[in-house]
RNA sequence: GGCACAUUGGUGAAGUGGCUCAACACAUUGCCCUCUCAAGGCAACAUUCACGGGUUCGAACCCCGUAUGUGUCACCA
């Protein structure tokens, strides 16, 4: 059998969609579940839609997700250049040689005259369908005029009857009337070679045995096929893939708005997260398994398993995983990944090993870790309604009270690295004053916090803040509530 | 509009004629645990697989039709 060779062709429009990433990793996984070759081609024949440093972006996120290629522009292999835009005289040449073969001609119309013509055609109630005057034109009148200068197309010639199949790995046997397909523009007047063109010719020279792409492609394959046949190419296995969508109408796009692969990242979605997610919209597992590394999901990864219907990106899903691998990780791996977020709101010196192991079961976004430690530094603004807890039975009144009690043990405590002591005094206070423990845990972390939700508990803010913080927040929340009281 | 493809719960989905009065997960709700909030544990959540026919002893799974949705019909990919 062949080895698998896929590819992953991006044009360079600027940024990562979703949705292209999730197909490169279905190329990636398709070619790595059988040992085979992952090449990244840029296509880049739509010299209009250029946008520097777009190629440097497609590496990036390609390598940091740990999808290398085997072949690519900066990697070569024994099928360059890796580039469309470094290969244009191949598409000249093939062009020429398909027109020799019947499977294309040469077209001298002008957008003016397909433009007339789908005015004239409108109202007649059919589809509209380019019927090109060139096909009248013989090989050698056409070269002719093109060796005079004449601007010319070189566009593809559909049979008038007859159908096309092919099959899909995903979606099965597909056939058309050939009399519904249109006769597309192969080669443009600039020279360059249309996706539809190029994507044949580059599959084939570069030894492609699974051509993997959105499903939008579906309905021009048939076209792809004809030229294949005409070269007389083996054509390739398709596996044509659903849509990512925003929601049940819309596809997933950066132009609405969605959130581009860097986004996410930047929001602070892990990486391996995000892969792990896409690599589940559109195919399942056999198992129950969700949480994939890269190696797991070469081995589980099956064609068969692809889903035809489109997927909605959900992103309360991703990012229940994304903390799922935050708990997964070692304290020391996430108080490492949380550093430059500490760093941004943390200016006090703490123990940011304790804060970390505070925080990590908490945090979903490592994002989310600017806004659950900035009380580190200083108590945030709070009313005293704060220390009204339903639950705890803790009110205002009784919260000053709570704090009064507590404050010459605290001044009299000395261990506040030790969490178990800490938990035993605190309690103790609770028993000997005959209230439950929440009275007094309440009061005390809502006045070391200033907020109503915190990474821990009374303790292990205590801790985190250290004698001198927490006997100084405590006095201050005592003189605040009989301010206020 | 033509052509192509799709349609299981709020979401991702399993399911390929009887083991399914539809797995698993997210979300939601309730309970437990608990010094707050989380995390963790437990439980509830589609009598039903877009709809209507048919085939069959038996259908989410096969066939036909309808509806809805998506894609495509560019010198974009």
């Amino acid at each position: 059998m062949k080895k698998v060779r896929t590819r992953f062709a991006p044009s360079p429009t600027g940024y990562m969609h979703i949705g292209n990433l999730r197909t490169a990793l279905y190329e990636y996984l398709i070619a790595k579940k059988e040992d085979g070759t992952f090449i990244l081609r840029i296509e880049d024949t739509d010299q209009e839609r250029q946008v520097e440093g777009a190629v440097d972006i497609i590496y990036d996120v390609i390598h940091s997700v740990g999808m290398d290629y085997d072949e690519g522009p900066d990697k070569p292999g024994d099928c360059g250049p890796y580039v469309q835009s470094e290969r244009l005289p191949m598409y000249k040449d093939y062009a020429d040689k398909l027109v020799d073969l019947g499977g294309a001609h040469y077209c001298f119309c002008t957008e003016e005259d397909i433009e007339n013509q789908r005015e004239d055609s409108k109202g007649s109630g059919v589809a509209f369908k380019f019927d090109d005057p060139c096909h009248s034109i013989s090989i050698e009148e056409a070269r002719a005029r093109i060796a005079k200068g004449e601007r010319y197309v070189v566009r593809q010639t559909i049979p008038l009857d007859g159908t096309t199949s092919f099959d899909d790995e995903v979606y099965g046997h597909i056939t058309v009337e050939n009399s519904t397909l249109d006769e597309g523009v192969l080669l443009k007047s600039d020279g360059y070679p249309t996706y539809n063109f190029a994507n044949i010719i580059d599959d084939h020279h570069m030894r492609i045995t699974h051509v993997v792409r959105g499903n939008e492609y579906l309905s021009s394959t048939p076209k792809y096929n004809l030229i294949y046949q005409a070269f007389g190419w083996d054509i390739p296995t398709y596996v044509h893939v659903p849509p990512v969508m925003k929601d049940e109408h819309h596809k997933l796009s950066k132009r609405n708005g969605d959130a581009s692969f860097q986004d996410l990242v930047k929001q602070g979605y892990l990486k391996e997260a995000i892969v792990n997610y896409i690599a589940l919209l559109g195919w399942s597992p056999e198992t129950d398994q969700e949480i994939f590394t890269m190696d797991e999901l070469k081995k589980a990864f099956s064609i068969e398993r692809i889903s035809k219907s489109p997927a909605i990106f959900d992103i309360e899903k991703l990012k229940w995983m994304n903390g799922e691998y935050i708990r997964r990780m070692s304290v020391e791996q996430f108080n490492e990944l949380a550093m430059p977020y500490y760093k941004q709101v943390i200016h006090r010196d703490v123990d940011l090993f304790e804060v970390s192991k505070a925080i990590q079961p908490r945090t979903f976004l490592l994002n989310d870790i600017l806004e659950s430690v900035d009380f580190i530094d200083e108590v945030p603004e709070y009313d005293i309604s704060l220390y009204t807890s339903k639950k705890m039975k803790t009110t205002p009144e009784n919260s000053l009270e709570a704090l009064k009690i507590s404050l010459p043990y605290l001044e009299n405590f000395n261990e506040y690295e030790n969490d178990e002591a800490m938990m035993k005094l605190m309690s103790d206070i609770a028993t000997e004053h005959e209230v439950k423990n929440g009275r007094i845990f309440w009061p005390i972390r809502v006045a070391l916090s200033g907020k109503a939700f915190t990474p821990g508990g009374a303790v292990e803010i205590a801790h985190i803040l250290g004698k001198e913080e927490t006997l100084k927040r405590i006095k201050e929340a005592i003189a605040k509530l009989e301010a206020s009281l």
